[in-house]
DNA sequence: GTCGACATGTAAATTGTTACATGATTTA
DNA sequence: TAAATCATGTAACAATTTACATGTCGAC
């Protein structure tokens, strides 16, 4: 069963379809973004950008538009039913696997969703994201408190560096929803 | 150019050698291990493991023994010239790459390091890693203090948890130096 | 005797990155 | 007019995961 027909959305479409949202751009313009900020530590090679545009502009949540400046190059913007893919895709509940793999995504749905998402929706998202986040941490300091002992001394302290991380992020959502 | 006769080592391979390093495994052990510890957060499923074993088998850094148990499966151990593979890996130096796009790498060599390295050698580690860690909260603050004012709130906030991440590393680096 | 743990393997898909290739336009 | 920047694209590679496929062995 191939969903052979079924166009799927990467991360790295995501980023560009939230960049887009807030101007339009060129493709080349969205290149320069990616490599200024590293964004997402994504490259913003050509290679990344160039296909990713086709896909998003293919199932038409982006569409080319004349820039003001003929001279210029079209640039490219977000459509309506874009609008609707990107909400869905910021307000998406959090997995424990995002927690434990794509940390870094959830952080960068977060930056994206000012002028996206309601006050009272990112408040939810973040409540969300504080108890996965605290889940986590259970399940770490469980396995600390079985397995410390048989790891050794450098082991041990590189999975405490995994609890103090956490425990950061734990912190900065807590800050973040009390702002 | 390619090198198609000389096979690369990835990080899942040298996180394998690592661990039969330790004690000598067989894959099923190995794929286990992966599972129940979340080792770096690879999968452990049968595609990742076995073809890995191959590759590192290939090279000779590992090589089959007979279980005690002749009723059980071989086991793998690593090889003289795999402890020095494995050495040098733990050994090399830091890039600024490494920090921002390969930092549970880092730990994951870190946790690997006993019974591998000498006090000292670890301790150079996590000096270079400091002084890594130290340039790049510096690249990210100058940003910040340039950029922020463009950023919507949830962007600068998302920012900001980036800085305070890797100052949690910095914190870890420092208290594991002077233990 | 069947169910779960033990055990190994391959093919295809996923998601990107690197490197190559090309050309227009501005600026010094 | 040469160099830098703007601009777009593809092919090959890389690293890993998912899903499929298969079989043994001990326990209940």
């Amino acid at each position: 069963m191939k969903n052979s027909n079924i166009l799927k959305i990467t991360h790295i479409d995501y980023s560009i379809l939230a960049l887009v949202r807030q101007t339009p751009m060129s493709g080349y313009g969205i290149r320069m973004v990616f490599q200024k900020t590293a964004l997402g530590n994504y490259s913003g090679s050509p290679g990344t950008i160039y296909p990713a545009l086709k896909r998003l502009e293919k199932i038409g949540v982006i569409e080319k538009k004349k820039h003001s400046n003929p001279k210029k190059q079209f640039l490219f913007a977000i459509t309506k039913t874009g609008i609707e893919v990107l909400k869905k895709w910021l307000m998406r509940p959090i997995s424990a696997q995002d927690v434990t793999k794509n940390l870094t995504i959830i952080i960068l749905r977060f930056a994206f969703m000012d002028g996206s998402l309601t006050q009272r929706q990112k408040r939810n998202f973040l409540v969300s994201f504080r108890i996965a986040v605290k889940n986590y941490i259970v399940a770490l300091e469980e396995y600390y408190v079985k397995e410390s002992k048989r790891m050794p001394l450098s082991g041990r302290q590189a999975f405490e560096y995994g609890i103090e991380s956490y425990k950061t992020t734990l912190k900065w959502i807590q800050k973040t929803i009390s702002s």
